[in-house]
DNA sequence: ATGATAATTGCAACAGCGTTGCAAAGGATG
DNA sequence: CATCCTTTGCAACGCTGTTGCAATTATCAT
C-alpha cells in the first residue's frame, strides 16, 4: 500500500527501513551486478557493517542473488522472477565485461544440458562468460 | 637431467627449489584441486608468503590455473596439457562437491557451444557445477 | 496513542586473505 | 671466488567480511 519497494520488503517479511529502501532502490536503477564495495561509495553515508547484512537478508529471503564473475568480488543483482526465500532460480549466463568491468544477467541465453558423467549428481551448473560487451565493443 | 619435478620448473626458467618442489610433488599427488590455506596446513614449516608467491608464479607459467568455484576460497590445480605461459587451456568443466568440499577438474566433458547474443563477444566460457560427488554418493 | 517486543542499526574490535617493501640467503654464471 | 639476480622470510599493511553489544527503531497488541 506504500510505494512498490516497501512492497517487496514486506511481502519478504524484512521491515522497510531506510538503509533497505535505498540499497534495494539501487539495485532497481541498474542492470549491472554490483559488488559490496560499489554500493558502499555510492552512497556515502552508509555502514559498511549494515550493508552487509543488508545483502545478506536480501539474498536469503530470494530478493538478490550472488554472483561470483570471477573477478573474486562478489556481486549482487535482483533477483529476475521466481527466486523464493532459500531457493534461487539463477541458473541463467553470467556475462563479465574485461573492459569495462560490468558483469550482467545473459537472460536471452538458455543454459544448455550439458552431458555429464553418471557417476557426478549435479544439482547446480553456473557458466560465467567473459569477453567484451556491447557498449565496449 | 635430475628428477621430472625438478625438470618441470627448469623448463618453465623458475629455479627448482626445496618450497618449489615441494608444493609441485603434492600437487602431483592430488587429482583434487587444493586452496593456499590447505597447502600450508599440509607442510606445517611453509611460509605463508612464498607459497602465496610460488602459486603466483607457477600460475604465470602456465604450471597450474586458478579455479573459482564459487566457494570463495580459490584453488589452484595442475594444468593438464598444453597451458603455456601466459595461456591457459583451463576450459573443461569444474565440479565441486556440496558434501566433502573437493573441486576438481571434469576431462571427459565436452564444453558445449552456447549460442549467446551476436552483440556480445565471449573470449572465455567459464562452468563449475554443485552437487555429489562419486565418493559422496 | 502507548507501551512491550522484537528487529535493525552502528560502533568497536577482530579474523582471514593477500600484498608490498626490504633485507638476508641462496644459486647461477663468468 | 666474485658478482648478479632470484628467491625467501619477516614486518607491516590494506581490504573484506564477521561478531558482540548497546542503542535505536519499527511493529503489534492493547
Amino acid at each position: 500500500m506504500n510505494d512498490p519497494i516497501s512492497d517487496i520488503l514486506q511481502s519478504k517479511g524484512l521491515r522497510a527501513t531506510p538503509v533497505r529502501l535505498k540499497v534495494l532502490e539501487q539495485f532497481q536503477g541498474s542492470d549491472n551486478a554490483v559488488s559490496p564495495k560499489e554500493i558502499e561509495l555510492r552512497f556515502d553515508q552508509i555502514d559498511r557493517i549494515t550493508l552487509y547484512r543488508t545483502l545478506k537478508s536480501f539474498e536469503e529471503k530470494g530478493i538478490v542473488h550472488k554472483i561470483d564473475d570471477g573477478t573474486g568480488t562478489p556481486k549482487y543483482a535482483m533477483c529476475i522472477d521466481k527466486c523464493d526465500e532459500g531457493h534461487h532460480h539463477d541458473d541463467h549466463v553470467h556475462f563479465h565485461c574485461n573492459d569495462c568491468g560490468n558483469t550482467f544477467c545473459v537472460e536471452d541465453v538458455e543454459v544448455p544440458y550439458i552431458k555429464t558423467p553418471p557417476k557426478l549428481k549435479v544439482a547446480k551448473t553456473s557458466i560465467v562468460m567473459n569477453g567484451t560487451c556491447e557498449k565496449c565493443q
